[in-house]
RNA sequence: GGCCCUAUCGUCUAGCCUGGUCUAGGACGCGUGCUUCUCAAGCACUAAACCCGGGUUCAAAUCCCGGUAGGGCCA
């Protein structure tokens, strides 16, 4: 077997199969070989793995590349398609693989099986129930040439199996060490239905050697895969690449995230209103870390800090918390030009916002006084509905600060609109200035505790919100404008009449 | 069932290779306090872990052996 040691370049893949949503596994494994392969000034490419016809779909093609280009992962190869790359597709390449198929065939190195499923299962129960593991036990190796034949000529229906030599298969893992499997248990694989059809093993093997592929970083749902591979390589006199098993982003109940529990599409995270940085942060902590105490890093700081063997062995569970408070961190430091246009779409879905309602330096503000309470875009909507509203809709006794009763409630309001509607410089200092010495005096006037803001201030930010929890009355006073500020306290009042 | 992988706070992890500086560090989350009209944000502080059992050694989270548990793959 050729020794990869002529490697000029480095060269990884991602290969997913496009018979569901892109995973948000796929992205991170994505990840590890775009930073791997950026830092060693190698190139990444994206393969689709679309030789299983009946389960493979054109738009879930669609959505691995649209959404591995929302994360950032661009790949540097493929067919050009008016000046971008397109993917590779294993279904555009079965020419190819039929004639390795044929080589094998030819070398005797794998055959025609014409057992039946029904044969398979009743020998697999067989073996079972004497406790052995179960695996193909060789019957079409026996066929002579001329029973094959015919067979063939008969349209017996038929796979390629490929044999199995019994040895130990040992190889370097970058992450793992030295791993070693016995390949006497495997049993003769099938890598083929037909000439036409090759099955995923198979392709794998030929596209890595085609692609020359010099490290495959995946996942470690692989790692018991690779032998069959490595025989298969061996086959067909390829070098053997550099592997590299990633640990497996697990559910809380630490089994692998399945679409069992929980979001695992890419889509699911945009569509939440995630921030690819914020997620690319997150996927990169999940099994790997700096050895130093950062934890926060962009895009191009990973390629030049990333390094494969900090990355963990065991599984990482995916802790949603940790990626709220990253996409919280990411969203405070967005400028608010481009937070504003972040999160127009989500207002807009909500049916808050219609076009041309609402000024654009007014809808920055908006966005600029909820932003510290965002996790992700899509909570804008509830954070700040009420600015997009002509009349609040909400409990009044919401509008009560501790005990102090409607009328108590009423007084103060009133106080806040007398203020108010004398103010002439409607500006956020001037609100703040002018309400905190009202509160004073309005305390001092009832007998309140001098220092508790709370008598004035609660009815009104509830009555300009109509929430318990808002950005401050002066910031949406501010907001609203002197007009529609004392309209709402105006409607406030009305409830507690 | 067979094979393989893994094992430090609830979670992500540092430390393990090259035993002592580990009364085990950081982050998320939790709790408390400060700030404060509310909720956030910010700041400060607290609680929280070496899977178990042997062995080696003056000394083990770190090395060795054996269990156990979890996970993956094949069927």
């Amino acid at each position: 077997m050729k020794k990869n040691t002529d490697i000029k370049q480095i060269r990884t893949r991602i290969a997913p199969s496009p018979t569901g949503p892109a995973h948000i596994g796929t992205a991170r494994t994505a990840l590890y070989n775009y930073l791997f392969a950026m830092q060693n000034n190698g190139k990444f490419i994206l393969r689709i793995e679309d030789t299983d016809t009946q389960r493979s779909e054109q738009k879930w093609t669609d959505e691995v590349l649209s959404e591995l280009k929302w994360v950032g992962i661009q790949w540097d190869e493929g067919p050009d398609i008016g000046g971008d790359y397109g993917p590779y597709k294993q279904s555009q390449r079965l020419d190819i693989y039929e004639k390795y198929l044929k080589q094998l065939l030819e070398e005797k190195k794998s055959y025609h099986c014409f057992c039946t499923e029904e044969e398979l299962e009743n020998k697999r129960q067989e073996q079972l129930s004497r406790g052995l593991a179960p695996k193909y036990d060789g019957t079409c190796t026996r066929l002579t040439a001329e029973e094959i034949e015919e067979k063939i000529k008969n349209n017996t229906p038929s796979v390629i199996r490929f044999k199995i030599e019994n040895k130990k298969i040992k190889f370097k893992d970058l992450i793992r060490g030295d791993v070693e499997f016995d390949a006497a248990l495997l049993g003769d694989i099938v890598i083929a239905k037909n000439l036409q059809t090759p099955l995923y093993h198979f392709a794998v093997v030929v596209d890595d050697f085609l692609m020359q592929i010099s490290h495959v970083i995946r996942g470690e749902e692989h790692l018991s895969n690779t032998p069959r591979q490595i025989l298969l390589q061996e086959a067909l006199g390829f070098y053997q690449p550099i592997y590299a098993h990633l640990p497996l982003m697990l559910n809380t109940d630490k089994s692998k995230m399945s679409k069992r529990q929980g979001d695992v599409a890419i889509s699911d995270y945009h569509k939440n209103g995630y921030l690819p940085e914020a997620l690319i942060n997150f996927m990169v902590l999940l099994g790997w870390n700096p050895g130093t105490e950062k934890e926060v890093f962009t895009l191009s700081q990973l390629i030049k800090e990333f390094t494969i063997d900090k990355v963990q062995k065991a599984g990482a569970v995916f802790n949603i918390q940790r990626l709220d408070f990253l996409n919280g961190l990411y969203i405070r430091e967005k400028s608010i030009e481009k937070l504003t246009e972040l999160c127009v779409p989500y207002l807009k879905e909500a049916g808050l916002l219609v076009i041309g309602q609402m000024p654009q330096n007014k809808l920055q503000e908006v966005v600029e006084v909820s932003r510290t309470r965002m996790k992700k875009l899509s909570d804008i909507v509830e954070l700040a509905d009420f600015f997009f509203q002509d009349k609040l809709i909400f409990d009044k006794d919401l509008l009560q600060w501790k005990e102090a009763g409607d009328n108590a409630t009423k007084d103060s309001l009133e106080f806040s609109t007398k203020i108010l509607s004398e103010i002439k410089n409607w500006e956020l200092k001037e609100l703040e200035e002018e309400m905190f010495s009202a509160s004073e005096k309005f305390n001092l006037k009832k007998g309140y505790p001098e220092k508790n803001k709370g008598y004035l201030l609660w009815p009104l930010r509830v009555a300009l919100s109509g929430k318990k929890m808002s950005p401050s009355p002066f910031e949406i006073a501010n907001i609203y404008g002197k007009e529609k500020t004392l309209k709402f306290i105006e409607n406030a009042i009305k409830m507690l009449s």
